[in-house]
DNA sequence: GCTCAAAATGTTGTAACCAACTAAGGGACA
DNA sequence: TGTCCCTTAGTTGGTTACAACATTTTGAGC
């Protein structure tokens, strides 16, 4: 048997997978639309074969639908789908702040010194930035638990999440410092379930404001061109 | 002729994918072992190709790792996992049953009529149709959440979990039924924290079972080291 | 026996080709 | 004028063949 590091260097599938996932995550590639295999392949500057191996998979992953001879679209948007995203969110991420507790005094540091450096970032308009810490203060309590298929399972809700996220533009940097520092309290007196409902708050606060944002622009998920038949051909 | 009537007939990529996750999880291809392309392809009569894009799908899933320029084997099976496994399960599966209450008067009725069957079933020793309405169970009061992501993932969570099932060899069918009819009571008091906390320590017994069978034969998991290649011994 | 090079095997990716299906356009006809 | 059917063009699903490269095995020389 191979002894050891799956591949380091990206295959082409790779370089597709990556592309496409992220075209689709932050809406370049919008929802109802049809992914043209031969144009991917183009722009990723590989021929088509690899192409279709990425689409199966994002098939798999969920951004993707496929129908029979007539091609893959990118998966919709509805608040139904939201909504069940969010409620698993929040199980599996409750449960995982649960599970990291307790942490060591280092951690709740290096976990503080994430929000500092959010607020600063923030304060100079550093959307960007403060997004990454965002990410960075999640994950890091995340992968405390040790947890390898929930941390993959979180990590592919949250791109998933990502392109809710996106439609509420202003991200309220104030309001969620103020819920990420509930979390730390909760954390450093090793209050694990303290910590967990916090993270509840957290994104229930969050998918009420995505919510909003999606009920009030619907264009966003209305914008249907060339919508097939609802024909399902492709599950899995 | 009127219309052409939609052919349910599955694709290459999906006959494969169904054969190889299905050899997987019942052991036929074991933990370990490589997937030799070719050979699938013959078995399913498909070329190459479609075989690749079915193997990347099955990464994707978890069933297959990826070594690159050396191939895909079957992704092994640790107690670690199966710990991680039934820790996610829990999770979803307890709150699936919460969300599914209440439940009417024929869900009831319907679900107790599974398991008297699996009693016949179990008494006439068809452990297939046991098994089989066991499933039935879970997913009826699964599908009932209206909870497509859940239920997708819970999906991939047992065929995962039959991977590890079937290395204890007899299924426990009378403890199995007690802890069912357990959850029926609750969900019939429209009880659904007692229907979760029914179904925890359902998947609770049935983890220890498995752990036992996996720790004391671990030759499951180690023995089958793969070998140089497949067939050819070409010393003649 | 041991080392290292060369051949065999396997993996990754491309190109050309074909069959089957979809969708769009153009009559024939009421 | 409008509907329905048929043709046709374009796309998709799938195969074979092949080139480039990595790994593994073989084997010859020391």
């Amino acid at each position: 048997m191979p002894k050891k590091v799956p591949e380091n260097h990206d295959s082409s599938v790779e370089t597709v997978l990556k592309f496409t996932r992220q075209a689709i995550v932050d809406g370049r590639f919008a929802p109802d639309t049809k992914l043209i295999p031969r144009q991917i392949a183009s722009e990723c500057g590989v021929s088509f074969i690899p192409v279709r191996e990425a689409l199966r998979v994002l098939v798999s992953e969920g951004f993707v639908t496929f129908f029979h001879n007539r091609g893959a679209w990118v998966t919709p948007l509805s608040i139904a789908d939201l909504e069940d995203l969010y409620a698993i969110r929040i199980e599996l991420e409750t449960e995982a702040v649960r599970r990291a507790s307790p942490l060591s005094e280092a951690d709740i540091e290096r976990l503080t010194s994430f929000l500092d450096s959010a607020d600063r970032a923030s304060a100079r308009g550093d959307r960007k930035r403060v997004l990454a810490l965002n990410r960075d203060f999640h994950f890091f309590i995340y992968e405390k638990t040790q947890s390898p298929r929930r941390l993959r399972l979180i990590e592919q809700m949250w791109q998933h999440a990502e392109r809710y996220q996106r439609l509420s533009l202003n991200y309220r940097h104030d309001a969620a410092d103020e819920e990420h520092r509930d979390i730390i309290t909760a954390l450093a007196e090793d209050d694990s379930r303290g910590a967990a409902r916090a993270m509840r708050t957290h994104l229930e606060t969050t998918v009420d404001l995505i919510r909003t944002a999606f009920t009030a622009a619907p264009l966003a998920q209305s914008q249907k061109l060339n919508v097939p038949s609802q024909q399902k051909v492709t599950k899995s």
